[in-house]
DNA sequence: GACCTGCTGCGGTATG
């Protein structure tokens, strides 16, 4: 792209001497790097005072493009009151430690280097009390940290000080950020850095998003009138990444998520690559497939693990041997999609399904530092809807397609930690609080009623908690303004702030231990290997064994908050299993995924074995097209089956399918119980429903209406143990219970029954209370996916296709495999058969069964 | 005997 000054086209070494400072300029040149479009573009916005998204692919000196203008600035002293500033003149915002002291190091090289009379420092969790402490009376020039530090500074008394004098925030990958809880947190800080030092320019650095208008305006303090956008600049994109699927000779499984099938294949991708990321979709998974490797691995390559339950020194051993070079692969979760960029990596394996189509091109764009190379990647489907499912994602990338997630919005139990963080400080008016509040983007449409409601609950604690006086945190002035009810709520505060709440966990101990049975002696000193969650070790009894930390270990017991194991040489472990989060498909991918089934010209390019499987699903009943819904029902063993394919991910059709044997309960169906995959449901039960439906007794129509989501949902959710799970976060998040308190840590247990019994307090005498509305809302969104569902329900009304079968049929395979798997709603006493998957596949497969 | 799903991230201060 010609860069132009006063209408004449000019080079980029000109354009960089015009902007640079001579001394910028001679160092780039030092280093045989011409500054690229994209940072002279951002120096010239900053030097007008314009807020930028700089949107550039990792490789292309983005963070330094973030900093040059505050480098210059602090240089040449632009910055009139300099002298006068207590503060830092530029704040960076990072959502790992490790990356805010990785860009710290890599920034200090310029610094030194051309002798800047600059003082740049970190300041995170890992920080010692000292150096904070030194950093409140002496700031550095640039301060680099997270948003829950953020909001620590923003709650202490001087913050009005500290922070008047700042002229940029930086903040590092934006779009991860914004999509989370804590982008809502930090997008209150910026509204109070905001009015604090309006001056302060923003730049967010951002990968390639589906909406950079949604992160533009997240970056400004937005008005009521109409969205403020920030400027935008688009750094060059780098080479088409070169993205392929693993064509394997052995047989495609047709469920499962393991992927085993392909173990020798990707074994060999790895041996013929310098340096392998293989990322995988979860822990266990990862733990599962690094003893797979390990056990073919003839040449004895050196191969890592890597996942968020590993200790952090077991990771930052194995960061430090792949920056220098020491591994050939690292098996790993999406602990490596953010962040530094560690080593030559220069193949990308990702095994399983992509989910979504930005998030695997964030995956793949760690295959390369150099923007001219195109990354490698290798996707390896783990069964057949799979191959679908990656083959969909490889056509989003070939298109420079995005899905990625759009900004969470203002969340109550959020907002309620920001008002008792903002009377840590001064004593604050409600009113100019709320038009700060509103001033954040994702509290852009807040209601004053609203707000009041959370001020109400924190200052009291709310009508049904009035009366407990540990649930008072604030007090009015005189003047109408509020404080803190004592002091020492700003301490609790302090040691609770922060968005991520965890599940119950566990340390894993490794122990010395002898003897056997009864005698067994067990020691209780011994080195912490990671973390597991306390529901899986509850499961486990003593002699249990299972893989961890890529090792067998036998579990001995418990001692308080560990669970002590000792080293195993048994085979067939159980799995450590974690209850993590989900990804569901993207809705992006799964429309493509609809668009390719629909379109058997193109299936030319699928798999033998999966082209095959869409021929019978063909001939036998019906591949739906991009806009019908294929609803089909068929008899097997003593029951009938409804199986529908709304292709909207578990999340959504785990409800929909709650719903609808509520619903066929109520039809007289006698539904038995239901399962679902990300792709499908079924729903089974005793009367033959393909005479119902025929007889007009079962309207689909009427079964599918999207008025069901008015139905039972609120009464369902509210017994639901989902709803108390998701209160907790809310609760805790809130600050209504304390995680940390001076002097104790609480164990999980103690933190889910205080807030159990909350949850029913306020569901019997306040129904409305604020938290129980973030709760609703939270689940709503996020592990009910209803808007999605909704969604759904719109787009195939009036086109659902309907067949009624004799068997079977083969697009409903891997959903029926589900079957016996997991724990069944509604048929929980019954004890249930797993099918047989030989018989089901022949069964759906056999072509001169009579079609209806 | 084959089969097994479910991510990541952060976190205090004043005083002795």
């Amino acid at each position: 792209m010609p860069l132009r000054v006063d209408g004449a086209e000019i080079t980029l070494a000109e354009a960089g001497r015009l902007a640079l400072p001579e001394l910028f300029a001679e160092w780039f040149a030092a280093q045989g790097w011409q500054p690229r479009r994209h940072q002279l573009e951002l120096l010239g916005l900053a030097s007008r005072g314009l807020s930028t998204l700089l949107i550039a692919p990792t490789g292309g000196g983005k963070t330094l493009a973030g900093f040059l203008p505050s480098l210059v600035e602090l240089t040449e002293a632009r910055d009139h009151d300099q002298n006068a500033r207590v503060g830092p003149h530029t704040l960076y915002i990072s959502p790992l430690k490790a990356l805010a002291v990785d860009v710290a190091r890599n920034l200090e090289r310029p610094v030194s280097e051309m002798k800047l009379p600059i003082t740049l420092e970190t300041r995170t969790g890992d920080t010692s009390a000292s150096k904070r402490a030194r950093q409140r009376l002496k700031p550095p020039d640039i301060l680099m940290t997270t948003p829950e530090q953020l909001a620590l500074l923003l709650a202490l008394p001087d913050a009005s000080r500290l922070f008047k004098g700042l002229r940029a925030i930086v903040l590092d990958e934006l779009h991860a950020i914004v999509a989370s809880k804590r982008g809502v947190l930090l997008s209150l800080g910026l509204a109070r850095l905001a009015r604090l030092a309006p001056e302060a320019r923003r730049v967010g650095l951002s990968a390639t998003v589906a909406d950079p208008d949604g992160l533009r305006a997240w970056l400004m303090p937005q008005t009521p009138e109409q969205p403020v956008l920030a400027e935008l600049i688009m750094g060059d994109a780098g080479a088409n990444a070169n993205i392929s699927i693993l064509a394997s000779q052995e047989r495609v499984p047709w469920a499962g998520h393991s992927a085993r099938y392909a173990m020798p294949e990707i074994y060999k991708a790895i041996c013929e690559a310098k340096m392998t990321l293989v990322f995988v979709n979860t822990r266990s998974q990862a733990e599962m497939i690094f003893q797979d490797l390990w056990t073919i691995n003839e040449l004895n390559l050196p191969i890592a693990l890597h996942h968020g339950s590993l200790d952090v020194s077991q990771r930052r051993k194995v960061e430090a041997a792949m920056a220098s070079g020491q591994l050939r692969a690292v098996v790993c979760t999406s602990t490596l999609d953010l962040g530094i960029d560690w080593g030559e990596v220069d193949l990308v394996i990702n095994v399983g399904a992509p989910k979504g189509a930005s998030r695997l091109m964030q995956r793949i764009g760690r295959a390369s530092h150099r923007l001219d190379d195109p990354s490698r990647a290798l996707l390896v489907p783990a069964n057949r809807f799979e191959v679908l499912e990656c083959q969909a994602a490889q056509g989003a990338a070939a298109e420079g397609q995005q899905d990625s997630e759009p900004p969470v919005g203002g969340k109550l139990d959020v907002l309620a930690q920001h008002v008792l963080g903002s009377a840590c400080g001064e004593p604050f008016d409600a009113t100019v609080l709320f038009e700060e509040v509103r001033s954040a983007y994702p509290y852009r449409g807040l209601t004053r009623d609203n707000f009041d409601s959370v001020l109400s609950f924190v200052a009291t604690g709310g009508y049904a908690l009035k009366s407990y006086d540990r649930y008072a945190k604030l007090r009015q002035l005189p003047d109408g303004r509020w404080r803190l009810a004592h002091p020492k709520i700003g301490q609790q505060y302090r040691l609770n702030v922060g968005t991520i709440v965890e599940a119950a966990m566990l340390k894993v101990k490794l122990v010395s231990a002898r003897g056997l049975g009864d005698r067994r002696l067990v020691g209780r000193g011994g080195k912490i290997l990671g973390e597991v969650e306390e529901w899986f070790v509850e499961q486990l009894a003593p002699g249990d064994t299972f893989v961890f930390a890529s090792q067998v270990l036998r579990f001995e017991g418990l001692d308080d908050l560990d669970a002590l194991v000792t080293r195993a040489y048994k085979e067939d472990p159980k799995i450590p299993s974690y209850n993590g989060g989900k990804f569901p498909l993207s809705t992006y991918l799964a429309e493509r995924v609809r668009e390719i089934l629909s379109k058997p010209d193109g299936w030319r390019s699928l798999p033998d074995q999966v082209r095959d499987w869409l021929g019978v699903q063909d001939y036998k009943s019906l591949v739906p097209t991009a806009a019908e819904m294929l609803v089909e029902t068929f008899p097997r063993g003593a029951r009938w089956y409804l199986v529908c394919y709304p292709f909207e991910g578990r999340l959504a059709h785990q409800t929909l399918g709650m719903l609808l044997t509520r619903r066929l309960e109520r039809l007289r169906a006698r539904p038995l119980g239901f399962v679902a995959n990300e792709y499908a449901l079924a729903v089974w039960g005793t009367r033959d429903l393909s005479l119902m439906i025929s007889s007009g007794k079962l309207s689909l129509d009427f079964l599918f209406d999207e008025d069901m989501l008015g139905d039972d949902l609120d009464s369902w959710l509210a017994e639901s143990n989902l709803m108390k799970r998701t209160f907790r976060t809310c609760a805790i998040i809130a600050g209504l219970i304390e995680r940390r308190h001076p002097g104790k840590e609480k164990t999980g247990r103690q933190v889910t029954f205080s807030s159990d019994l909350i949850y029913d307090v306020l569901r019997e005498h306040e129904p409305t209370h604020v938290l129980l509305r973030a709760a609703w809302d939270d689940a709503a969104t996020g592990l009910l996916d209803i808007r999605r569902l909704g969604d759904m329900l719109k787009r195939v009304k009036g086109r659902l296709t309907y067949r009624a079968l004799d068997a079977v049929s083969p697009l409903a395979v891997p959903v029926m495999l589900e079957i016996g798997r997991e724990r069944i709603y509604g048929e929980a006493h019954e004890a249930l058969f797993a099918e047989a998957a030989e018989s089901l596949i022949d069964e759906a497969m056999q072509i001169n069964s009579s079609v209806h």
